[in-house]
DNA sequence: ATAACAATTAACAAAATGTTAACCAAAAAC
DNA sequence: GTTTTTGGTTAACATTTTGTTAATTGTTAT
C-alpha cells in the first residue's frame, strides 16, 4: 500500500460521499399460451419508480425515473447483508441466490456526489413475487422485460448496470447451477429447457431431441424416485412427464477439453 | 452546490472512512531445471512489506506485515483507473490485465474504521517483473509461491483477498484464454501447458498425448505461419517445436453440453 | 554410430454426438 | 368409439471425437 495509506490524512484524501448496494432482481414469468402447452416464459427484472418529492416536499434525485431497488449501506453491514435486506423490504422474499457481480464508483453517476454502488443481481422464482409490495420511497414496483427496461430512462448509471448483470447472469447460467433457482424443487426438462432458453440462446438447446437425449445424462440432475418408481407429472403435457431434481453434484467446465 | 446535493441528508447514512484499491499480482516463474528440459513453472504473487513506521516516526497500521499493492482512491478516478495506476508504480509495468473481483467492507477489517476495499487481480508475464522496485512506502516487494503466502502473518484480510483471487484467476484460467498473459505472443504447446498446470489440476492435462493432439484443433489458437511456412522454434527441446500464438475466437462453454 | 529425448503423428477401438424415425399414452377431433 | 394430434421419450445408425498405445522424426550426448 502506498504511502496514502500510512501516513493517513483525512483531509488529504476525500472519503466517499455514499456507499450503496443495488440488486437487479430477475424472475422469469410464465404466461399460459393455451391448455396442456408449455407457457411462454419470459425473463423479467423488477424496478421501482422513485419519488418525485422525498417525505420533506423537496425535489427527489432522480425522481420520477425507473431505478434498481437498494440503498445505502450502513457501516456495521456489508453490502452484501444490506443486499438481503433491501431485497426482503422490496419483495418480502428471503433466502434467494443473491450475487455481487460489480461495483459502480465514476465521480458523476450520482449527482449528490461521490457515491459508490456495490451492485448484485438476485433470482426470484416467479411465484415468491406475487408477495411485492412498494417500500418507503418508491412509488410504484414493477417488472420489465429486457426489451421495455432497455426502452426506459433509467436513474443514474443503472442502464449500464443491469446490461452488466444482464451479462453476468447469462453467463452464470451457463456454467453454474443458477437455472435451479427459477425452477421449482422437481421438475421437468421441458422447463428447464425454457428457463435456458429465456436467458442463453445455444441452438442445440431449442432441438428437442438432442436436449431431451443429453439432459437425463447430465451429472448434476437426476430422476425423482420414490419406492423405486420414477416420478411423474403431467403438469404441463398430456404425455406424463419425468420428474428431475437438481444434485449437488458441481459441474465444472474448462474450455480447452470442451468441444466446439 | 446542486439542489440534489442539499437535499441529501448525509446525517442519516454514515459515509465510508475511505475507498482503496488493491491488486493481487500473478505472475509464473520459470526455474531452469537443465538444459533443454522445459523449466519447472510456479505462480507466484508479488507482496510488499510496510513499514514498521509512517514517516512522522508514528507506529504505522499493520506495519512490518505483508499485504498487496494497492491505496486510496482518489474521487476523480475510478477503483480500475487507480489499480492501473498503482500498478504502475509498484512495477512499472503497463498495458496488463487487470480485473475487478470482489469488494471487502466488512466493518473491522481495517482498525482505522469503515474503508472498504475494491480487489483486483493483475497478470505480469515474468519477464515483466524484473522492473519491479520497490515503492515509496514499501520497504520489501517480494514473489511468494502459494505455498509460502498462506504461511505469513498477512495485513488486514489480505490473506482472505489472496484466497478468493487465486479462486477467480482459476477460473478465469478455465474459461478465458486468460493464459495469453502468462505467455509471449508467440509460444509452445508444452510452454502452454506449463502456464496452465500451474494453476489448474485437471488430470487430462497433465497426460502430454491428449493435450498435444487436442490442442492443435482449440479453436482459439493458431500455427504461426510466415511465407508459407510453419514457424518452429527450439527454445526449450532439442527438437523443433510448433509455435502458436492465440487469436481472436472467443471461446464460449456451457456445462449444458460440456462433456463429464 | 547410437542411445536418449522432446515433440509430434498414426492407428484404432471405445464413447459421444447429430439426425431421423419410431413409439407411447392421453387428449381432442371426428 | 375410433382416429388423429401432441408432448415426451427411445431406437437406430452413421459420423465425429476421444483415450490409448505405438511409431516417427530431428537433435544432442555418449
Amino acid at each position: 500500500m502506498s504511502e496514502e495509506l500510512l501516513n493517513y490524512d483525512a483531509s488529504k484524501y476525500r472519503t466517499p460521499y455514499g456507499y450503496t448496494s443495488d440488486i437487479a432482481v430477475f424472475t422469469i414469468i410464465s404466461t399460459e399460451v393455451g391448455s396442456y402447452k408449455p407457457p411462454e416464459k419470459t425473463l423479467k427484472i423488477m424496478l421501482i419508480k422513485r419519488t418525485e418529492r422525498t417525505k420533506e416536499g423537496d425535489l427527489n434525485t432522480e425522481g420520477g425515473k425507473w431505478a434498481l431497488p437498494g440503498g445505502f449501506i450502513k457501516p456495521e453491514e456489508t453490502a452484501y447483508e444490506a443486499a438481503v435486506r433491501e431485497l426482503r423490504e422490496e419483495t418480502g422474499v428471503e433466502g434467494l441466490k443473491i450475487k455481487h457481480f460489480g461495483v459502480y464508483d465514476k465521480l458523476g453517476r450520482d449527482k449528490r456526489g461521490w457515491i459508490i454502488s456495490n451492485a448484485h443481481y438476485a433470482i426470484v422464482p416467479e411465484n415468491k413475487l406475487v408477495k411485492k409490495k412498494a417500500a418507503d420511497d418508491a412509488a410504484e414496483v414493477e417488472l420489465f422485460s429486457m426489451d421495455e427496461v432497455f426502452q426506459l430512462d433509467l436513474a443514474f448509471d443503472h442502464k449500464q448496470i443491469i446490461d452488466d448483470a444482464l451479462w453476468f447472469i447469462k453467463k452464470d447460467m451457463s456454467l453454474t447451477t443458477l437455472a435451479k433457482n427459477f425452477l421449482p424443487k422437481e421438475f421437468v426438462l421441458s422447463e428447464l429447457q425454457g428457463v435456458l432458453l429465456t436467458v442463453m440462446d445455444e441452438p442445440w438447446l431449442k432441438l428437442d431431441s438432442q436436449f431431451f437425449r443429453k439432459a437425463p445424462t447430465l451429472p448434476f440432475i437426476e430422476k425423482v424416485v420414490k419406492d423405486g418408481e420414477p416420478q411423474k407429472t403431467n403438469r404441463w403435457s398430456k404425455n406424463k412427464a419425468q420428474l428431475y431434481r437438481f444434485n449437488d453434484f458441481n459441474p465444472y467446465v474448462s474450455i480447452y477439453n470442451a468441444k466446439y
